[in-house]
DNA sequence: AAACATAATTATGAATTCATAATTATGTCA
DNA sequence: TGACATAATTATGAATTCATAATTATGTTT
């Protein structure tokens, strides 16, 4: 695990459930590893109460599992739940496009399209770190462009959860060129604001993304 | 096998998580209403340690709101909440619909049967409580039916949260002939296992008690 | 050495304590 | 009396303490 400084917030659990779940997402703390209670007090400078609250939201989160008189262990990221949760995502990412289309303003869709050209020219270049950045920047603007809060947040959490196992295999070829395709067919329906036609592509974008995943992980083993 | 009725959870603050999400539920404790953290403690014999643990779990479930240096309230049911609920929980089901088609036996198709007729002949008694009863049973049956943990998981904590608003309208004549109808139809999908079909109609089905639900939010303002 | 028993140490769940923010009660003066 | 200041009380967030479960270290026997 890496180190961070002292802090100052409204309370210090809800700091803390921020800051540990970025460890567990940013891979700091490790799948199946014990969460170190006592180093990550110190490491935040704050005493077991606030930390054993906030280690409490992250295994409701499910970032985390609590095993009684043994402490918490990071939330290991089984095929099973990759199975399970990236339909539910689609479903979650046809519903965002369907509302973005009736809620975005004309200037929320120019933005976004700025950052799908972006996204291409960091295709064209490459340039993975890049792609990933705008990638999830159009993504989040279109559920947040949903204006639901339900609907976002709990495909924040369901995404969280799966990021961290996107180094478990990584983007293919063919995968990230399948991928600009559809984003392009995406764009087009956001432009002429036809939601059904975005829900459905953003659905069988995510459908398509998990079986790329999927043949990744098996290709792997 | 054993029933195993005395359940004593592992840690105090697991088995106060579901009971005072019990007591938010069933209306124990009303919307707005402040959380008495010392009365709590008493009622459960506990100390505030585990309590406020739970409570922490409970605000990022949503059923409780904290308010800094001024403790906890129960989360209101707001319109916009509904209004973001009812259409994840319909997209949720709709899934649960498609999945459930391919994971379940016939057995299992044979026991909802039953519950339907059952939920049938409580609606010809005119029998709400029998109805609500059998109601939920089959839902619950059809999202577990999926063998999607994360599916089953959001859904139980959305139709948790919604369900608090069961008591603001009380279901009318009309939309209670239309229910029925509706689950006679997705009787005969299951039956033959058409699982679009199935997921169609569960969608459709939300989407009519959600519109009927707000019909009679604003028959009353 | 290896296997096992047992003692020392550490980690964990939960109660208690403590400092301070928020609220309520009391007193003062117009 | 009523508005306002201030003191007493209570509630809250967080640190500390405490009892015990789990783990590790040590010793004994073969």
């Amino acid at each position: 695990m890496t180190l961070a400084e002292t802090i100052k917030r409204p309370t210090l659990h809800q700091e803390l459930v921020d800051r540990i779940r970025n460890l567990v997402i940013e891979d700091g703390l490790k799948p199946g590893e014990k969460v170190p209670e006592k180093e990550l007090c110190e490491a935040f400078g704050v005493s077991r109460t606030p930390l054993r609250e906030a280690l409490k939201v992250l295994a409701s989160e499910g970032f985390v599992v609590l095993q009684t008189n043994r402490g918490a262990r990071v939330a290991e990221v089984t095929r099973q739940e990759l199975e399970d949760t990236f339909p539910v995502i689609a479903r979650l990412e046809q519903l965002a496009g369907e509302l973005a289309c009736v809620h975005l303003s004309d200037t929320d869709i120019a933005g976004i399209e700025a950052r799908h050209k972006a996204m291409v020219s960091a295709y064209k270049a490459q340039d993975r770190p890049s792609y990933f950045k705008e990638n999830q920047a159009i993504h989040k603007a279109l559920i947040g462009g949903a204006k639901n809060k339900i609907l976002e947040d709990h495909h924040k959490l369901l995404a969280a959860r799966i990021q961290r196992a996107r180094f478990m295999v990584n983007l293919s070829d063919e995968r990230w060129a399948a991928a600009i395709a559809e984003h392009e067919t995406m764009m087009e329906h956001l432009q002429s604001r036809d939601g059904d036609m975005l829900g459905q592509v953003m659905k069988v974008h995510i459908e398509n993304k998990f079986r790329a995943f999927m043949k990744g992980l098996d290709a792997q083993s």
